[in-house]
RNA sequence: GGGCGCGUGGCCUAGCCAGGAUAUGGCAGCAGCCUCCUAAGCUGCAAAUCAGGGGUUCGAAUCCCCUCGCGCUCGCCA
């Protein structure tokens, strides 16, 4: 329990008994005034109408009632509101002990016995990962990372796409695509060089039967289930995926486990699926292919139905994420999936099915909007992609330019060091700071930001801190209020007490995009200290001062780490 | 056509779920600040019919309805 949560509860109880002696007992709002006007309002006017008052007249005679005690220590009326104001000094004792006693576990909750995994990424291998999905392993990654911080015992997955066309297609590429019809093969990364062949592959069936005839054979036994064929498509899946993982590792994600969509089929849970759906009330079928009719799940439009098998009875990418979900609950309490836009049809289908057979949990969907270039959508066949790769490597050689800029100091090993950490934070930062939902339009100068609303401002001011804190060398943990009287001082604490309600936030809520938002206004808070408040020459004050800047680099670290981002020491 | 989502200063964005007091920040622009702890910073100025209309309410960016614009979707693809 926070000093912040603890005010709340009280004024809430402080307001309510105050309502009773008046013979009200109504509900109320307590709420945060976003102008700063108060730490915490009651509006009146809803009791107006009860009490036969004006709200005025209410919040001045609750006001004469309303105790100032323990974390409240003022109490106006204004407006019709009832405004209450936290005690600055024992939010300041408060906040501080416990950043310095918890350190990287300040905002952290113990652990809630709470199994959630996380789905994410699992984007189609047959290609690079371009920018307009590039929103799913970084959402993905975030949201784990916050939800780690709230207790949960939490694990990643992707969900690896090893079977169907687009995949066979990539396997008879890489075996039969002659190494001269393919440009640029001896490109270094696994996946720059196979999405050549998979491309040719691609135009070859277009224009020529014979091939279109090899690559139905080679469905077709993959459908009945031919070892050789399904363990080739694997290992060419596997060494796009090893291209992949190059790219995830790099913008610092990693997932803890694959699941391969070819084992539902192996181990024969697909089919059971299958024999569960066809015993359902909901289910129909048509020339032999069955389907569940979903009208009554609240899916809407032209065709309400959701097909589970061809006329030729095999399984269907969606029957297959049957089997995943029912498997994945067996090993998690919760299912996070972090999906784009276009699955939320399928999602609600899947949802659908999984409550027919019975399943008593549901997936949490979480859905992204793509990125979107300025001339409209990507597309890999009209050459109009940016890669995640590309967009990486141009933004951390931007930043080597600007550390090259400021630091000649540095050794040329050290420049790249913080400009790869700079370069990526940007990239991240950049796309987790909007909602998800949110339609992003690429665009070379705002993915490239290094100033203001961005990672690299973060960690300059975390930088800052840890350079003031190693000029200091040693000094003696003093949390003391007196010595702490100044508004940036006061901002500043009232920032760093912010934390572990906004981890909430994004945790239990996944609102992720608020913790960028955090971050920024705690640097700014530190940054204007910084630039007002002097630390080192501040004679009896400076073991106080130097405490709060501790705790600035403590609280700015456990954020920039739970956006995935490296803090850095120095830049 | 149906469903879902989005629309906030020139540009990007928070607030919307749980309606409240002068709408949050950033970028770009303009004017300042390095004899002091990193100027990737700080200070100030300017800039918004919260897409439009109607409704509910003492009170609407926020809730409801309609309209417009944009995105996604409506496969025996994955």
């Amino acid at each position: 329990m926070t000093v912040r949560d603890d005010f709340r509860q009280e004024v809430e109880r402080r307001v309510k008994e105050a309502l009773n002696s008046l013979g009200c007992d109504s509900a109320f709002e307590v709420e945060a005034p976003s102008s700063g006007v108060a730490d915490l309002a009651v509006p009146c006017f809803p009791l107006a109408k009860e009490l036969r008052k004006a709200p005025q007249a209410i919040a001045d005679e609750l006001r004469e009632m309303v105790p100032c005690e323990g974390p409240i220590c003022a109490v106006e009326s204004v407006n019709g509101y009832l405004n209450f104001f936290i005690d600055q000094d024992v939010l300041l004792r408060e906040t501080l002990k416990e950043i310095t006693e918890r350190g990287e576990d300040y905002g952290r909750l113990p652990a809630k016995g709470v199994k959630v995994n996380v789905e994410h990424t699992s984007i189609n291998p047959t290609g690079p990962i371009h920018v307009g999905r590039a929103r799913n392993p970084i959402i993905g990654d975030t949201l784990a990372r916050c939800l780690s911080y709230r207790g949960y015992d939490v694990e990643t997955e992707y969900y690896v796409n090893d079977v169907g066309k687009q995949v066979v297609l990539l396997t008879w590429g890489m075996r039969n695509v002659p190494a001269s019809a393919v440009e640029a093969a001896e490109a270094d990364k696994a996946d720059h060089r196979l999405v050549h062949y998979y491309r040719v592959a691609n135009s070859m069936m277009e224009d020529d039967e014979a091939v279109r005839g090899e690559i139905t054979a080679m469905l077709q036994r993959f459908e009945e289930g031919d070892e050789d064929v399904i363990s080739t498509v694997r290992e060419a899946v596997e060494v796009m995926l090893g291209g992949l993982r190059q790219t995830l590792d790099r913008i610092n994600v990693t997932l803890d486990r694959y699941t391969w969509e070819s084992q539902f089929i192996a181990d024969g849970s697909a089919k059971d699926v299958v024999a569960r759906l066809k015993r359902s009330p909901y289910c129909g079928e048509e020339g032999g292919a069955h389907h569940l009719e979903l009208k009554e799940f609240g899916i809407h439009g032209k065709n309400t139905r959701f097909t589970f098998t061809r006329r030729d009875g095999t399984t269907l990418y969606t029957t297959r994420d049957l089997a995943y979900h029912l498997e994945k609950f067996r090993r998690a309490d919760r299912a996070v999936d972090v999906l784009g836009e276009d699955q939320k049809l399928g999602s609600q289908q899947l949802i659908a099915a999984l409550e027919i057979l019975g399943c008593e949990s549901k997936p949490e969907p979480m859905f992204y909007s793509f990125v979107s270039l300025p001339e409209g959508k990507m597309s890999t066949r009209r050459g109009t992609v940016v890669h995640l790769d590309e967009l990486v490597e141009e933004a951390v050689s931007r930043a080597y330019q600007e550390v090259r800029k400021r630091r000649e100091d540095l050794s040329e090993e050290r420049m790249r060091e913080i400009a790869e950490v700079v370069g990526v934070g940007a990239v991240r930062y950049n796309i987790v700071r909007v909602q998800p939902e949110k339609r992003m339009v690429f665009r070379w100068e705002d993915a490239m930001n290094f100033d203001g609303n961005s990672a690299p401002f973060l960690q300059y001011s975390h930088a800052r801190a840890c350079s003031i804190l190693r000029k200091a060398g040693d000094f003696s943990l003093t949390v003391d209020e007196t010595l702490l009287s100044d508004e940036y001082e006061r901002r500043l604490v009232a920032a760093l007490s912010l934390f572990p309600e906004v981890l909430r936030d994004c945790g239990e809520n996944k609102r992720i995009h608020m913790l960028p938002s955090y971050g920024h206004e705690l640097a700014s808070a530190f940054n204007q200290f910084y630039a007002a408040v002097p630390v080192l020459s501040s004679g009896e004050r400076r073991d106080a001062r130097l405490t709060l800047v501790e705790c600035c680099r403590i609280v700015l670290r456990n954020t920039i780490e739970t956006l995935g981002l490296v803090a850095l020491e120095e830049m």
